[in-house]
DNA sequence: AGTACGTCCTGATCGC
DNA sequence: TGCGATCAGGACGTAC
């Protein structure tokens, strides 16, 4: 599931596969809930988008933004959030399209972006101001100093676990990277935040950053066959808690619990993390 | 305000 | 073997 490593995977690739500086020529949405408001039909999305050059392409939190440019250099901007099964393909006229394709971007030099997600919850919105999909979205955690991070943690009351995944506080820790943080630093996702010390707290900062790090680097030498991002399941070989029940910890050995804490699923290690 | 939980969606997996 | 029930999860809406 695409979280702050596979989304920035799948902007390098975009900019790998020289994304930028082509021109949309048309677009095709297979499915009009895909679409977020103001553009909330189909036709509106396509003309705001089409014909409009992709100048640049970032990342905000799992967002990917590109600023789209037209003739007069009046800027809009086309923004997407793969949900939790979305992917992005660069497909030539002669490559199939993928198996569950949402939406197509068609660009000028006969290339194609193709979105692939079998459970629909991607979305994308063509908007003038790209805060406008994400009013709400906090800090990036590299744009926080140690204190700032745990000064945005030590007044919730909630659980850690479901604090890390509210992006407000922070943007860009999905469910994985929450678990594999948290057993790192050796705290129980079921701890209360405001019961965490601050020395814990910046810890836990540092390792969010290096558990993000490394997964960037992984995901970004470890392509899928058709060269886009290796996103699903990409986590297997390479964390440290396997998402199995009662699976050995890779410190002590001992089981992993799984709990449902806020209505997600956490895995945890009850002797490692306390 | 802060916190918790239901909702959307569908392929995979589980249990009878 | 087969079929229905359950699960997974990001962000948002609603409720307390």
């Amino acid at each position: 599931m695409p979280e702050l490593p596979e989304v920035e995977s799948i902007k390098r690739y975009l900019i790998a596969q020289n994304i930028p500086d082509s021109t949309i020529h048309r677009v095709e949405i297979g499915w009009s809930d895909s679409i977020a408001a103001p553009a909330a039909d189909i036709e509106t999305f396509a003309n705001r988008v089409s014909r409009k050059r992709i100048a640049t392409i970032k990342r905000r939190g799992k967002y990917i933004v590109s600023t789209l440019s037209d003739q007069q250099d009046t800027q809009s901007h086309l923004v997407l959030h793969m949900g939790m099964t979305g992917s992005l393909h660069v497909r030539n006229p002669s490559d199939p399209p993928v198996k569950y394709r949402r939406a197509a971007i068609y660009l000028d030099d006969n290339r194609r972006i193709e979105l692939n997600d079998y459970r629909r919850w991607a979305k994308l919105w063509a908007l003038d101001d790209p805060k406008d999909a994400y009013p709400k979205l906090g800090p990036e955690p590299w744009d926080l100093t140690p204190d700032e991070f745990a000064n945005r943690l030590r007044t919730r009351r909630s659980r850690i676990k479901p604090a890390l995944l509210d992006q407000s506080i922070i943007a860009g820790v999905g469910n994985i990277y929450a678990d594999e943080s948290l057993h790192q630093t050796g705290i129980s996702p079921l701890r209360r935040a405001n019961r965490i010390s601050t020395q814990r707290l910046t810890r836990l900062h540092a390792n969010i950053m290096d558990t993000l790090n490394h997964a960037i680097q992984f995901i970004s030498t470890h392509p899928s066959q058709d060269g886009s991002p290796y996103v699903v399941d990409a986590y297997d070989d390479r964390m440290r808690i396997t998402r199995i029940p009662n699976s050995p910890c890779p410190t002590c050995h001992q089981p992993i619990k799984n709990t449902k804490i806020a209505g997600r699923t956490a895995y945890h290690c009850p002797t490692c993390q306390h």
